[in-house]
Order: structure tokens, then sequence, then C-alpha cells
DNA sequence: CGATAAGTTGAACTGGCTCAAGTCATGTGG
DNA sequence: CCACATGACTTGAGCCAGTTCAACTTATCG
């Protein structure tokens, strides 16, 4: 049952050409004749709610998901029980591809609110691609893509602090929106305290410092999850983001 | 000037199907004539000597590099000038797929000791893979691998203290000798303490302390960069290694 | 052979963890 | 529609793994 106000960004039937978030996802770099030949392989708006699985750590790998709406996390279950984060996901994105070298998924992929997505087949993506140059250009950026945002990740857990690392999520979903059309500025963080933690590799009590530190620095406000930054440069400070990139 | 006894590695004018290292690199999957497809844009047996730059962050992207002999490692330079190591690379890997996306290096690969490579260049590599489905699997798979590689070492950052980090390091570089026929028990660590202690996130005298530590449980010996693993079923429970892959 | 880089070990310090006690939000069943 | 249960979040206090700084030994190589 969707909402008249949302129909545009969930209307199952929407195709790739017409979707909204084109510019974000797999089509860039397609024209118009190669975006309708890929639109007869997507499965186009699956709806899921908060907590359902988009395939679970151990599935058969036969596809990859184009996030349309709402947000997902993927996560490692150690066997001691307890969860790794290790990505999260916004509309026009594409998760899944930890399936593709062993044909199985390593990591579950969940929903942290409602949402849909398009899932595309891989077996008919790699036939396409071999036939579309331009398409297969295009997947293999996308995952040249996944490959430096893991290892900018890397990099910042291995030598940055707390804070960094905090202000560095926020920052991440903060263009992320821009890119989006949505607010830089404004946004509710999709996981929770215990979710970041996990992600960032602290502990949900060291979130809710930093949090704290930050909003006592007028850096921003939080209210649960709600952030607002009310001072871009100053964030972008505690990120130890270079000169060059602010 | 090549040895007698290291001709077979190192000889640049082998082609891909007697490459040893075939079974390993980039031809994995393909037939014998598709194999002398790719030896033609393949640019053979380049070698280098230690501390010779394979490209430099920033360089424009334009070819990807298959190891034939030594080791290199790939690191970031942060702004404050200390070098982050993001990767290690031996013989049968490729290196350089963190500059397809944005089509420059985000990282610097060096040799850390005499080796070689073949140099493939991209542009060609995405031509032939349009015509040749298995290549473009192959190559697919590959950076599917790099992918799961890099989140691997995310969730051990996030989640592994000092003396598992190290462990897995050993156990990874002990895998990776077994698959190339070599000792899977003694081997020369191809970086220094300092080198070790950027990739896994800790200090050089932290990484140090393990090996002591290591040492002083008879888990292994190590003769500064000589390592000996004595207890292999020891060092994976150090490096807590579930049961099942035991 | 001497200089310089690499590695080891000790001692003191600290950022983030753990444990704990409490408040606040959310949503479910009566 | 409220009450209450449960999960999410905050804050404090003590502790510890790993860092930092320092002194020293051991390799490496021109």
């Amino acid at each position: 049952m969707q909402s008249r106000a949302r129909v545009c960004h969930t209307n199952p039937g929407i195709s790739c050409g017409d979707c909204r978030l084109g510019e974000l996802c797999l089509p860039i770099a397609l024209d118009a004749q190669e975006i309708t030949r890929l639109d007869e392989i997507v499965k186009r708006g699956r709806a899921l709610s908060k907590g359902d699985y988009l395939y679970r750590e151990g599935d058969v790998f036969n596809a990859i998901y184009a996030i349309r709406a709402g947000s997902f996390k993927t996560f490692k279950s150690t066997w001691e029980g307890d969860e790794q984060v290790t990505g999260l996901f916004l509309p026009g994105e594409i998760v899944g591809m930890d399936g593709i070298s062993s044909n199985r998924h390593g990591n579950s992929a969940i929903a942290l609110e409602t949402g849909s997505f398009c899932e595309i087949p891989f077996h008919q993506l790699e036939e396409l691609s071999a036939r579309i140059p331009s398409l297969q250009g295009r997947f293999f950026r996308l995952m040249g893509q996944e490959i430096v945002k893991d290892q900018q990740m890397l990099t910042m857990l291995s030598s940055n602090d707390a804070e960094e690392r905090v202000a560095a999520l926020l920052l991440s979903i903060s263009s992320r929106n821009h890119r989006r059309k949505l607010s830089a500025t404004q946004f509710r963080l999709p996981m929770t305290r215990a979710e970041i933690g996990s992600y960032l590799g602290i502990t949900l009590e060291t979130v809710s410092r930093v949090f704290s530190r930050l909003q006592k620095q007028n850096i921003l406000t939080v209210d649960n999850k709600e952030i607002h930054v009310l001072d871009m440069a100053a964030l972008k400070g505690v990120a130890r983001v270079k000169p060059a990139d602010c």
C-alpha cells in the first residue's frame, strides 16, 4: 500500500529509463536503446519492510540488487554469534557484488527500513555485458568503485580514531544524500548506535560519546537518529579530510 | 641479470600458456586459443628491483599488472606524510584494480624485492573481454575476489586484536605460498615490521611483541624476517579461524 | 668497516572498552 | 488509547590493550 506522494520512487512498473535514480545506478553511460535491453532483464520494484533479508550469508549468488528506496546494511555473523556490519547502502547503490567470485554471498543484506529494490540476475547481466561494451565498462567501473570504497574504509579503520571515523561516516552519508538531491546537512541515520559502532570498529558507547562531544562543540545537533550538521567545515576538519577535498 | 636457476620464473619471453602461474593468474578458465589472444595484448616480463614503482598514486590508470616474481605492496600517502599500506601482492596475483573506477590510481605500488610482472593494458583487456565471454567472466570474478579480500581485511580490522591480526596475516601468506607449491610453514616475510604494522593497523612495536609472544608459546620461530610455523593448528587458534575452516 | 635502517624490549600513558545504572523512544496487547 | 515492556541511547567510573617514547641490539649495504 503506497501513499500517493511516494509513487514515483516505488512504482514497481517504472523502467530504468524513467527511474529518477538512473543517473546514479547501473544505466549510466548507456544510450536509450541499451537501457531498454537492460530493462528486459531487470526484475523491478520488489518491496521489503524493516528486517527483511535481501539475501543471507551463504546463499547461492545469482543476482545483484539495485536499491530503489530505503536503506540496507550488509553484515557477516562471526562464529561467536555477534554480527559485524560491513556495508551501508542507499538508493541508487548496488548490493551483492560480494558473491561474484565464489558464487555464494559472503554477507547477509537486510532492510534497515521499508524499502524497495530491483533484482538484476547476474548471469543475464554477464551475457548482456558481452554484447553491450558500454554496459561491460559500466559494470567494471562499478566493481572498481566498490574496491575503492572498501579500501578507503580499510585505511580509515587502520589509522583514524573514533571521532574521525564517526565524522567520516556522517560526511559520507551527507554527500550521498546530496547526490540524490536531498539535504546534505539534515538527515536521519539509518542505523542504530550499535550498528554504526560495528561498522566503524568501535563500541556503541563510543559512538554515543562522540555524538555528544560534536554536539557540545556546536558542530551538529543530534536528536536520536536525526542529525543536523551546523558546521560542515568543522566536521570536515574533525574527519581530517585533506584541505583540497573540502 | 638472471641466474640460471630462476629462468623459468622470469624469462621475459614466456607466454601466458607456458607460465607456471597460469593456474592462479588471469588465464584461468580460458582455452588454449583464448590464451593466445590474451597473450597478444600482454606486455610480458618487465623486471623491477626493490623500491621501484609499478605506478604511483594519482597516475593515470591504463593497465593492470600480474605479478610474476617477487612481492609488491600498495600504499597511500596520508596528507600528514606517512604511508598507509593497503595491500600485499605475491606472484600470480593482480595489482592495480584500484584505478578502474576513476581512471587514476588511488594507491602507489612498489616492489618489496627484486621482481617481475606482466602489464595488461586495460583498454585492450576490455575490448578482448567483450569478445571472449570466459575472459569477461574471469575478470568479473577476479574483481569480486578483490572485493571479498578487502572486506575480510575490513572485518578483521574492526573486530580482531593485534595477535589475531598478525596470526591471520601469517596464515594468509602461508596459504598463498601453498597455492604456489611453496612451503606453507617456512617463508620469508616480504615486509618490515613497520609495513606489517601499517597494513594491520597496529604499531611496529606491537608487531614485534606479538612475534615474540608467539615464539615463546612455541607456535613459531622468528629469525628476523624468516618465519617457521611449528604449530599450524595453534596459529589458526590464535587467529580465531572458525573450526570448519581448519 | 662504519653508517644507517630494522628490530627488540621496557616503562609509562591513554583512548577506547567494559560494566553498570539510568533515561528515553517505540510499539504491542489489553 | 494507554500502559508497560523492550530495545535504543546516554553517561559515568575503572581498567587494559596497545601506543608512545626511549634505550639498546642486530642486520644490511655502500
